[in-house]
DNA sequence: CGGGTCATTGAGTCAGCTCAAGGCTCGTGG
DNA sequence: CCACGAGCCTTGAGCTGACTCAATGACCCG
């Protein structure tokens, strides 16, 4: 017999039972809490790579968290420039932009193949005056968004293409690691032409400059397979975002 | 005698009796609540300019409204380089960056003599969950906070000096008009070098293209007293910063 | 009146952009 | 099973907007 929990886009794992309980919503809840959170989590079939769990102006009903898979989110400006606002990795949370207006402000689009938790808004909200806990986890989750925004904004002020691009990596790396996955040799699952719009960069820098650190032996690179060789000396460019 | 409400530094005004009201935290509050709300805020004597509010690394112990004045949180990078990561107006809300880590990442400094309300938040938590309007608003406010990060972050990534700079013109064109000021004659609070800053452009740069904006018409400019000629060939610049 | 801070203006440089030309890879259909 | 096309990536050459460096001007405060 298959055993189910063996595929990483299963729609079965309960909150209790995934893998990533210890770096997502649930964090610091009793378990009694866990099952409560449980019980208001839809999960839907996999989503295939490329659609949208969300577009900008649709009512904002639920927060999304990311259970396996990759998800960027992106803004329209008002002359129709797509900019890149976050990448999204598994047991991280996407959805909260809609929270002011009432309705997305952005769009969530998976970069691949993704399973996505959703969490109806209304219920959390009301689960959330009831447990005090999760109430505060909410607030930490959107203070961290605070934050690595304010990261990015510094990185696009301040930084040059290599230390965007640095910063870039090192984010990814430790949140792998976060993930209990290698912080040295992963696959990026956006494509060089994302990784220039969520920059500030040209996609003509971004694959100049990925060559120059291969070329360089900073880091070994296999179109989307990176191996952070010396980690520290891409350290020393940046801030890692967050 | 007096009339101390004519002072707008005052330490006095209750929420249910300030002109921000229809702006600030309490917005969508009942009378009640709003009573009960004013019971934990806690208001200092007025800032003197250049005084800091909160430190980077201080224990997160309260959030902030802007009475009067004008402030700008910032954060210092690993390598010493200060950036401007906000410029707060009255009835905005500053400190939240510090809940996820519970302490703050960044500082926050006046610009100008202010009156500062102070929250603390272990209160306005336990508030929260007895009065949900009050815990649905705080979400607000932060999601705000974070749609207003990423426009920051779509101007950096995409668009001129140009188009930053008259971006700020109109986004504090707007949250002046919000606050039943002139949306096209104000005083800006903050120095060249600030907006510079803020903006990821070098001071020189800055005070070129206010000087093109002069000479062109679009705005009359006497140092820090800027006069909007044409908010609408403004606009067509860019998206304005939330 | 002198010194410090902030702002303006000019001249020259350069990081990253634009434009242009291929190369690689993978899926589809003959 | 291979040829072809579309999408993605790389590389080169030249341009330019914003930066750096430098000097001067305007204002404030003691």
């Amino acid at each position: 017999m298959l055993n189910i929990q063996t595929c990483p886009h299963s729609t079965e794992t309960r909150c209790d039972d995934c893998r990533l309980a210890g770096i997502c919503l649930p964090i610091g809840l009793q378990l009694e809490d866990i099952g409560k959170l449980d019980q208001i989590i839809q999960r839907g079939r996999p989503v295939q790579k490329k659609e949208y769990i969300y577009h900008a102006g649709d009512k904002f009903k639920s927060v999304y968290a990311v259970r396996s898979g990759a998800v960027k989110t992106i803004k329209i400006t008002e002359d129709g420039i797509e900019q890149i606002t976050g990448f999204y990795l598994p047991g991280e949370i996407i959805g909260i932009d809609g929270l002011a207006t009432n309705s997305h402000i952005n769009s969530a689009i998976t970069l691949e193949t993704s399973a996505i938790c959703e969490i109806p808004f209304s219920r959390l909200e009301e689960l959330s005056t009831r447990i005090p806990h999760l109430q505060r986890r909410f607030f930490q989750i959107m203070s961290k968004e605070i934050a690595s925004e304010q990261q990015l904004i510094t990185l696009l002020g301040k930084n040059s293409a290599e230390e965007r691009i640095a910063a870039l990596l090192l984010s990814i790396s430790s949140r792998n690691q976060s993930r209990g996955l290698s912080a040295k040799d992963f696959y990026l699952p956006m494509s060089r032409s994302d990784i220039a719009n969520f920059l500030g960069l040209t996609i003509e820098t971004v694959s100049r400059i990925f060559t120059r650190f291969h070329k360089s032996g900073l880091i070994t690179l296999d179109k989307k397979h990176i191996v952070l060789n010396h980690a520290d000396a891409l350290r020393s460019f940046p801030q890692p975002l967050a």
